[in-house]
RNA sequence: UGGGGGAUGGUCUAAUGGUAAGACAGCGGACUCUGACUCCGCUUAUCGAGGUUCGAGCCCUCGUCCCCCAGCCA
């Protein structure tokens, strides 16, 4: 009752989840937490499943429990092993590891094929003969009771051949199931006696043909969860109308313990899509270049445009846990990634748009190595060298002819800092003499202010960044920019969300010019192109020596507001 | 006119009966060898109506609005 708590000022405070935990380890309802993150191999994980990973780990990890990583497998139809080794990779990926807790739903088939004959004998659990139809028109309405099925008061000892007659494959697919009984006047659809295994003639990605029955997601993952002592079984909104199930399988088999479901609301961002449908219409309709395409927020695109995984999971943890559907802005994600790369990409100078300098006054064939910080806030990070000489690429939109008041850059006779090198001032301007297109200008140079400062205290307004001719290496630069023009493409369902998408999300720049030092970058290697963004070495087309830069987000620009006014 | 959930600035999140706080976005300014970073300032919120209370975002009542559910998907 007091308010003497112990808890910092700093502490942040623990979402609803994170509370439940913290009460239930506070009262010895539980020791030790476990968690578990349970997808479907049926797809690649997207930013949604992050938010997901980083609950269900984090919460472990923070609570000194474990987090058992699960594999839903029950519908083999749909699932495949190549997606198994895909989620492993892009959970790790995001830092978190599950040891010797690796699962399957599969594994459990026998005991839950057990645990229905129990379910049978105990007048649980029954054969249906309906059909899908039948089953659905006799389930009722949301308004209306359902009705219940004729085959419903079947002897155990009939259900039980039947049951294992489904199980020895003598039965036609669809034509019989096994269904939980439960209420058919139940207000909740779920409880009208669910179907709990279907026959499917298929092959599992891990049990082969031995099963030719399959149990359904409600009656598996609890019993699952149970079996592996999970302790609080987080899920989305969606299930909450499921919860009511889960406790009556666990209660009804009396199971040894018994899981705590608990919804949170998915994630929603804006100019995005987030379904696995969706998704999978951008890849196969080849709007995108595939399930790592940079633009896509799937872990594998994350990855590939060069996001860090701590910035992924600091955004997790900035948007918090709550049970409110919610749409987070894009932005947040960006700013994280800003915020992420500001504090570790080494910087480096590029040119994207290359507009050729040639310093007039400076000797022909003369090379300087001048001195650059790699990070301007982090010493520690050292410098490193940047060759100088006569001719040197700058950014094309820093040089205007006729520029406007407050443009700090190249115009005539103004003068500029190169960054890290010379003050130079514009003479003169090369133009195409039949499409007036400028081909390149002409400056002069100060000898006195090598390295960035006149010794007469005169100042610049501008510093911009530039490469030196002879030395710059050449090489693609992919600009992403966001995949759909509004905030909610799905927002009309009377339009395809592929309507919104973005004509000019990838420009591709084949001409850029880097400094000599990035010839040799790895792939996934990142940087900050001074003055034009975050880079990241592309994990798939860059070698050392043929390095392709995706640029993974743009810096802040404030010059695009003056412009605009 | 079934059931289950949810409503705090533009967007998220906090405040657990006691000064409505933080982040992102926006606006203005300072600083700057990145128009970046950083720093400073500002605008903007408790869905509504009653009630309980010295005191209500929080408790109660009645409304309103939004989301989810009728797969042999998960």
């Amino acid at each position: 009752m007091t308010d003497n708590n112990t808890t910092t000022p700093e502490a942040k405070p623990l979402d609803f989840i994170r509370q439940i935990i913290a009460d239930d380890l506070r009262s010895g309802k539980h020791h030790k937490i476990v968690t578990r993150f349970p997808p479907e191999p049926n797809g690649f994980l997207h930013i949604g499943h992050a938010k997901s990973i980083c609950l269900n780990f984090g919460a472990a990890l923070e609570n000194n429990g474990f987090c058992h990583m699960r594999f839903d497998d029950t519908n083999p139809s749909k699932e495949e092993s190549a997606y198994v080794e895909s989620i492993k990779r892009d959970v790790q990926w995001l830092g978190f590891g599950w040891g010797e807790n690796l699962f399957y739903a599969s594994d459990y088939f026998d005991q839950l094929y057990a645990f229905a004959l129990q379910l049978i004998n105990l007048g649980k659990a029954y054969v249906c003969d309906l059909s899908a139809e039948e089953i659905r028109s006799h389930r009722g309405t949301l308004t209306e009771p359902g009705i219940e099925s004729p085959y419903r008061n079947r002897t155990t000892e009939e259900n039980l051949a039947l049951f294992q007659g489904m199980k020895n494959g003598e039965f036609s697919e669809g034509s019989r199931v096994l269904r939980a009984r439960i209420d058919m006047f139940s207000p909740n659809l779920n409880m009208r006696d669910p179907v709990i295994y279907r026959i499917l003639k298929v092959a599992h990605h891990r049990t082969g043909d031995k099963w030719c029955i399959y149990p359904m997601y409600d009656y598996t993952h609890c019993l699952s969860d149970a079996i592996e002592g999970i302790t609080h079984s987080l899920c989305t909104l969606e299930f909450e109308d499921h919860r009511p199930l889960y406790d009556w399988c666990l209660d009804t088999l009396k199971t040894p313990c018994h899981p705590r479901q608990i919804e949170f609301a998915r994630l929603n961002l804006t100019y995005t899509v987030m379904s696995k449908r969706k998704i999978l219409q951008m890849v196969q309709g080849n709007y995108v270049e595939g399930w790592d395409d940079p633009r896509m927020l799937t872990i594998s695109g994350i990855r590939r445009r060069g996001y860090p995984a701590s910035a992924i999971r600091k955004f997790c943890a900035d948007i918090g846990i709550g049970k409110k559907e919610s749409w987070i802005d894009m932005s947040v994600l960006e700013n994280a990634v800003r915020d992420d790369m500001n504090n570790n990409a080494p910087r480096v100078m590029a040119v994207l748009n290359p507009l050729k300098v040639i310093i007039d006054n400076y000797p022909e064939g003369q090379n300087e190595e001048l001195t650059a910080q790699n990070h301007p806030q982090k010493p520690e990070m050292g410098t490193r060298t940047i060759p100088f000489s006569r001719e040197i690429f700058i950014e094309r939109e820093d040089f205007l002819e006729d520029p406007p008041k407050k443009f700090f850059r190249l115009g005539p006779d103004r003068e500029v800092r190169l960054r890290y090198g010379y003050f130079i001032r514009c003479v003169s301007v090369d133009k195409d003499p039949i499409t007036g297109e400028i081909i390149a200008i002409h400056c002069t140079y100060d000898p006195q202010t090598r390295g960035g400062s006149a010794p007469d205290g005169r100042k610049v307004k501008g510093t911009i960044h530039w490469v030196s001719v002879p030395h710059a290496v050449s090489c693609q630069v992919r600009l992403y920019d966001r995949l759909f023009l509004t905030e909610n493409p799905d927002a009309d369902k009377s339009v395809d969300f592929k309507e919104h998408l973005n004509p000019e999300s990838l420009t591709i720049l084949d001409n850029c010019m880097l400094e000599p030092s990035l010839a040799k970058t790895l792939p996934g290697e990142y940087f900050q192109f001074e003055r034009n963004g975050y880079f990241c070495a592309d994990l798939i087309n860059s070698q050392p020596g043929a390095p392709v830069f995706n640029r993974t987000v743009t810096l802040k620009d404030s010059w695009v507001k003056i412009e605009k006014s």
